[in-house]
DNA sequence: TATGAATGAGATTTCATTCAT
DNA sequence: TATGAATGAAATCTCATTCAT
């Protein structure tokens, strides 16, 4: 009970002692200022001053600049992906109505969000980082397409979606959020997309195409 | 068929035509380092080494790296592209056969050409260079979806297609070409994609959605 | 005995006794990793570790890192080297016994025990700081040699030994310890030096050298 | 014939191009500013200064730091060492002379040059790069050694060195050059020492001790 | 006393670009 | 036109030391 430790029950760790957030604090920055420049063109520097440490801390949580690349691939997709899992294999309505509402809405938030920059980081620097790449196939992509998988299995298997090409490559559904990542990655500031109307495009797309015609018989 | 030229036919370790055909040469050697190693991790050495030429000598044509990659990216997509636009406004049979048939084609060949390297450097270079997309937007992009709506048009005028999202957003019929790069260039080697079945998959999906289901009327 | 104690007893990584002994167990630990690493390879958070206390309270025993080295340089030798001079000081046989018994077993001793390390700091460091080298100089080098000076020369003056090299260089006794610690350190993984037997022939050199051959005068 | 040709035959290149020398200078300008830093201690920059080239040329001629290190250690005994064991293989004189003159000769200077260093590099550093240690091994110790050890055979077997220590360790024939290095770098500011002096009465200490007193019997 | 998170100066290393020849 | 030695600006990473608690 002296001044002390009044203090620190009182207030917390009043300077900068926060040793829990702070990886969370620095892959968020990181994310943002690779989002700006790229991951071979962000100084460590850059996201030390824009999580407001020192440079030499960012080496205490993260050992190296890759390990931190690591850090942002691996923490902002993972979660997601594994809520939209868990949605559809709770979900008891149609397949349809699926996709046009959580779906739709979920993947329209993933494409505007800053999680299209993972594409980007991705694209850039996948190819030299094998083991990152497997870390996300594993985690991410399977348990992904794994998910749409059971959707259209079960929405065949209920007769309400013929059996098609989406089937097989379940990727076809996602294509799009790609695309989107990609193009407001790039082309954004000369030709703005619609994100929204154009994911609902897309799912419009699929569902017609994928939707048994009243009367119709079970022919892929 | 100098001495000189023998002689350097003999012993260049790579390409060694004549000197008009050098900028073409480098920007090939460039795609496929590029490819390896990616823009950044790409040293201009390598791309010398490659091309067969001296360190000192590719900047006489190309004044700094940046240029090659502009190089780069102009000259391997833009001419293709020009090619399906014109194929597109001579073609004279129905939507759904170019799609199914010169269009599959087409895109099959580009997603599993070394031309998926142009997404890469794209996404990971874009950015940085507003003028680069800018030219690749106008040149490219505005290109291939003008043609893409040209074509949908035509077949919605003729009663082939109904209107659907697919018109406002071309971009849809690519969107899985894009997939296949990223793929590619990121999970290849974990999961390796059937191209071609996949494409063809999608223009089953769009062509079954957009086609007017016989007798029905003309409702978007 | 108390329950802190105790405690401290059974947890701690190495050092446990008490606070009072902290400055030799620093020193200690110091030593050990020094010879592990060198002086510049060993952090001072290993020897931190080694010790079983924080970094921080490194610094309050020692100020700096170098602080610590020359703790180590001083701690180590010199309680050897003044128990050798008074040895010889006070022996009352001849010079080639006290050669042949306690000062054997003292080089051997020294050179097979990790003080040799200290030999590897002082070249490594000492040009570094005058100020170490002239206190090890003065406290260790001058005492060691005195003694064996004044050994010498009661040898000669008692006739056991004929004047010689040795006496004006009397670095040349112990010239072989230093070899043999330059040995260890660097070659001992490839060729180990029988340390012992090396010391014997060396001793029994410089005896039979400077013993006055029976019947012979006292020429130099 | 032409100006420029002339220019480059009489003159040689003029600028800085002389990639041949250059190794060579960089590790002596290595050489010294080890000396006076230590390898740890010394800047690639200080080397570079010394040997007036830039930073980033040393490292076309050397990988990295401890390549610079190992080209010094390789390249300045070495070639001496070579000259010893040739000197002693083609010496047809008594070995008493020997010592007392070329090798006396050869390890007073070596003893003052700046060939020291090497002792102090490889204490410092020699236990934390083994294939240094090794080579070092190999290609000086197991040849100076070896043509020592030729040279006391040759003695006993012409009956003017009796057999003796020394046979088995002739390590300790160049005891006290080491220590003389060691004594240069560490205690030279304090005391200096008259290496010539010091060297030579260690030889007259060996060769008194080898020589085979008149009309003795052959035990060792 | 004791801790260990935090700092920041400084070291090695890379590589696009230049330029003497 | 052609070379490749040379430069130097940056970028990553390390670690002795400090200091709030």
């Amino acid at each position: 009970m002296s001044q002390q430790d009044n203090h620190q029950a009182a207030t917390g760790p009043r300077f900068k002692r926060r040793k829990d957030q702070r990886p969370e604090e620095i892959a968020e920055a990181a994310l943002e200022v690779f989002a700006e420049r790229g991951f071979a063109g962000a100084r460590v520097s850059d996201v030390a001053e824009r999580a407001g440490v020192s440079k030499g801390l960012m080496y205490l949580y993260y050992k190296t600049k890759q390990d931190l690349l690591k850090a942002v691939i691996r923490g902002f997709i993972e979660p997601r992906v594994r809520d939209v899992a868990t949605a559809i294999d709770r979900w008891d309505g149609s397949a349809a109505d699926f996709l046009r509402g959580p779906f739709l809405q979920t993947i329209s938030q993933l494409a505007t969000s800053r999680a299209v920059i993972i594409v980007r980081l991705m694209m850039a620097e996948g190819p030299k980082h094998p083991d990152l790449t497997k870390y996300y196939y594993d985690h991410v992509i399977t348990v992904g397409l794994g998910a749409m998988s059971r959707l259209l299995d079960r929405a065949v298997d209920q007769g309400e979606f013929r059996p098609s090409g989406i089937h097989r490559f379940p990727q076809l559904l996602l294509a799009p959020v790609v695309m989107a990542a990609v193009w407001q990655t790039v082309f954004d500031r000369h030709q703005p997309l619609e994100v929204h109307d154009f994911l609902t495009a897309h799912i419009d797309t699929v569902v017609s195409a994928m939707t048994r015609p009243v009367g119709e018989g079970n022919e892929p």
